[in-house]
DNA sequence: CGCGTATTTGAATGAGGTCAAACTGAGTGG
DNA sequence: CCACTCAGTTTGACCTCATTCAAATACGCG
């Protein structure tokens, strides 16, 4: 469960009882190889799911084949929270590097989120920082340069991976995306992003033996004119007195 | 409040003690000037906000002065739930056209939504219909030609201010919006708008004496590619028990 | 009327797309 | 160990959709 506690610790500290709450839910744990279907449009969800291990996006595809994702999932991400709602999926989700994934029975899994304060904080801070990074993109798709969409994007990339645990304190995010992909999300040909990167690596702002690294992370920020207070990475626990008026949820039905 | 009964009601028929709950929350209700920021990026917000009249729009700026709109509020939208988080606002609110804004006591509209299932079930609707606007919003502006993308706004704005119970039964939807508006919310130059509208008038699609109307509705989702299942218009209650196994929510404080 | 805002149209420019070919590197199988 | 394949990347040449600049026009509204 690191990466999923892990994540769910970055915005609220987690009693023992929680973690055992969060534990008890699990349905199943799966591994998948990469450019495996875990969510297909239209499909209707019963579980919620976390991965644990790797990367995935979210995606959606036009009638001709043109693809756009929409967001990278990367460890400790959840989907989809709005699985409670019994309605098909409007959007796909795809493994990019073999994952790991965990499943939840939605009930055990609202149960656990109904019962401990902490947990529904984390969750909806969780929900809060998806939408934003969302909002993001579509700035980022209409508005910014081609370089300053990719700057941007491995920017996000990189704090989101420093949340989730992996990738090295400062610069060095090592992200495992192809210029394909860095297209589809960037509303980009695969093309130019190839010329884009060449000339960011000529101007010493990344490398890419292999994966993708950060060098300069200042020149990097002025490129893209990252702000990364979308991502709440300051993220505080809510109030704890917010709900502490509530009636039971039961109480009204 | 009826644009925001009308909106809760798409999604669940709310009982009597339920609405007057919602009607016992509200904190006050204001007119506003078009173009009047309602949210200001980086404002704390005490309270959640519900539009009952007119047109607003959430955006983001950059700092040279390039405008993304990220989404436009018709009445019946709420911003934000996410204001339950005390954390600065990452994007701002503003009208475009003369509005009727009601503000709730964050508190009170929680207990609210606690204490009434239909209401939480209505608002977890909204909130999951949002981020799919968004989703779809990434697509246009990422993925489709510039007709394309202005005829799936404009379908989507139809279909939305059908649910608000604005607009009338078929095409005839009347869009209060600037084409500097319409730019600035796909990616595109006012210039260029105005001329792909112009073509899109010459083909029969539409019609622009002085709000933006549709002629032809068929033929403009053909050109969309438009599928208005992301918008979940059918959407069903959720599964009454859903939370009925839940303790309280006190219970693990 | 006269001012500010929105729209339209034309002409020139440019960012990024498309097409095509060459190149790299990681398997994989002989 | 080499040949082969397949997916991803790079580079060049050309093209196009949309931008920019600029000027003209329309439309409230005081």
């Amino acid at each position: 469960m690191d990466a999923f506690f892990n994540r769910l610790e970055h915005y609220a500290r987690l009693s023992a009882p929680a973690r055992s709450r969060i534990e008890n839910a699990v349905h199943q744990t799966r591994h998948y190889q990469p450019r495996t279907a875990l969510i297909r449009q239209g499909d209707r969800l019963g579980r919620i799911f976390v991965l644990e291990q790797g990367w995935a996006i979210r995606k959606k595809e036009l009638e001709d084949g043109r693809r756009q994702i929409l967001n990278f999932l990367v460890p400790g991400d959840i989907f989809d929270l709005q699985a409670l709602i019994n309605s098909p999926a409007d959007h796909g989700v795809e493994t990019i590097t073999p994952c790991q994934v965990r499943s939840f029975e939605t009930a055990a899994f609202i149960d656990a989120a109904g019962t401990d304060f902490t947990i529904l904080s984390s969750l909806w801070w969780a929900t809060v920082q998806e939408e934003a990074i969302l909002r993001e993109q579509i700035v980022r798709v209409g508005r910014m340069t081609a370089i300053e969409r990719i700057a941007h994007l491995i920017l996000e990339l990189q704090r989101r991976t420093r949340i989730a645990g992996l990738g090295h304190a400062r610069g060095g995010a090592a992200l495992p995306i192809t210029r394909g992909q860095i297209a589809d999300a960037l509303g980009l040909s695969p093309v130019h992003v190839s010329r884009t990167i060449t000339v960011m690596r000529r101007m010493g702002l990344i490398a890419t033996d292999h994966v993708l690294e950060i060098l300069d992370p200042e020149s990097l920020v002025s490129v893209a004119g990252f702000d990364d207070h979308y991502l709440h990475l300051d993220a505080s626990p809510l109030p704890a007195d917010l709900f502490s008026r509530q009636k039971p949820m039961t109480a009204g039905l």
